[in-house]
DNA sequence: CTTGACTCTCCCCTAGGGGGAGGCCCGACT
DNA sequence: AGTCGGGCCTCCCCCTAGGGGAGAGTCAAG
């Protein structure tokens, strides 16, 4: 009955002594023999053999637990469900490495992914603008918006109006993870528009706003608005009316790293 | 100067009041104002630019200290550097991810992969062979047996010899990852060989062996020794001598899993 | 003044071990 | 029979990037 301390048992299996104390601490490979006086572990040469399918196992990065769960049955099938169980849960690992490097290099490609935004400040001309509101959350607005530009097509398609300028969004609330709010989806118009039960037409006021251009994806401009709320604070201004963004080239044609969106503070300089 | 507290700053940011404290304390975004009393953590807006710089680049899973290092530096290269430098380690951790995948597969294929060997006694004749030995250690064995069966085919062709069955190799000592030692490359051969300086006739004795057939990759036959050395001890058994691996099949033409390998110790029954 | 929501520090937890301290133990050699 | 070098034990802290929670103090609105 050949036992061997736990040295020469880690050699033979290739799996290190702090290892094999783990997993017989957490009943995953106890040793044959444990001398009660003085404690050493002495293992079978036949245990091998588990300690091999534990290092292969680990080798595919298994968590331990389930490792356990595998050498514990009888049962092919439930080896093969863990096994198909990991095996997906690999892929999906793999997927997100694979979405993590793709923004990484769209991060690198644009090198002012980190640069910081120049704010300005520009007097805005009133301006008229075919309008639809809507009362939307951070999961759905990207349907919400896209509905909402149809229907402002629809209704300025059917009154033989044309945009006269980039379409923006006033954003009266703040969305975000866990507040809805009110978005006014609105298209620069020439002239005045009837509108219909959703989509009106208005003038937005004249204003001077506090304004950085973001480019790239839309994922990431809140850096945009952190600054330009910061230097409005800074600079001793105060917010005087929502932000509005305003598209300047299509997502629909223009990949997310070359997006430019115009961000809009309107302020007052009351403060001091 | 707008000074919010941490649970409003955590939400403008979407970075956990949890994140915020450590980075904190690891100096990576100290709020702009501590309560000296209280402790309370105060953030100026403008912080929420760097803020978001510490999200995007934690998005990309970059370690803390690393992002510390790009944002303490105003050298655009050196960030360039470190962008690239962790693009190429994810680049990395990816390709490892895959392999370890499509071996995971390669497990699920063959479900035997953790199935115990089964192992048997059985009778070896004596055999000529055709041998060649050399020294070698785990890094270069791979080579020093291709090296090997060449010499072998060489000295073989020369003297007008074909092979009698499938070629073999006696492990005349361990080859483990820090241990070197001696191993006998040998050609079943029907007649007499004279050979030359490398290449040499001699006749494998015979012998009582156990063996277990290993199917799949030869980096997986670790199992099959500790199966049957545990065997030969638990059965009250000696090994007689070094073991040896058969090549059923030819790892060119066949893939890893398929591959046949069977496995002999030398065995005697002196023991109790 | 009270109350409810925030915030503080401190401690333990994660998965799978690595590194090391301090102290016993084993086997081989003299 | 001693002794010496290496092997082995337990215990503790360390790693990532925070998460969960306890107990206590604090802020702001009514």
């Amino acid at each position: 009955m050949n036992l061997v301390p736990i040295g020469r048992f880690s050699k033979m299996t290739r799996l290190s002594v702090k290892a094999l104390r783990l997993y017989d601490e957490m009943g995953l490979l106890r040793p044959a023999h444990v001398d009660p006086s003085s404690g050493y572990r002495y293992y079978e040469l036949g245990q091998a053999n588990r300690a091999e399918a534990v290092r292969i196992l680990r080798s595919v990065e298994m968590p331990l637990d389930e490792i356990q769960v595998i050498l514990a049955t009888d049962d092919p099938e439930l080896v093969h469900k863990q096994l198909v169980a990991h095996r997906e849960r690999l892929a999906e690992r793999l997927a997100a490495q694979e979405r993590t490097l793709a923004y990484l290099e769209s991060l690198i490609q644009r090198e002012e992914g980190i640069m910081p935004y120049e704010v300005e400040i520009i007097e805005e001309t009133a301006q008229l603008v075919a309008a639809t509101k809507v009362h939307t959350n951070l999961r759905t607005i990207g349907n919400d918006i896209g509905a909402g530009f149809g229907s402002l097509m629809q209704a300025m398609g059917r009154e033989g109006v044309t945009p006269a300028g980039p379409p923006l969004i006033v954003y009266h609330d703040v969305i975000d993870e866990e507040t809805d709010g009110d978005i006014e989806i609105c298209v620069p118009v020439a002239g005045a528009i009837s509108g219909d039960s959703n989509v009106y037409g208005r003038e937005l006021e004249a204003a001077t706003v506090a304004t950085a251009l973001h480019r790239g994806p839309y994922q990431e401009i809140a850096r945009a608005y952190h600054t330009i709320t910061g230097w409005i604070s800074d600079h001793g201004h105060e917010m005087a009316g929502p932000p509005r963004e305003i598209y300047l080239n299509d997502p629909q044609t223009v990949p997310p790293e070359e997006l430019l969106t115009r961000v809009e503070f309107p302020i007052c300089s009351e403060a001091g």
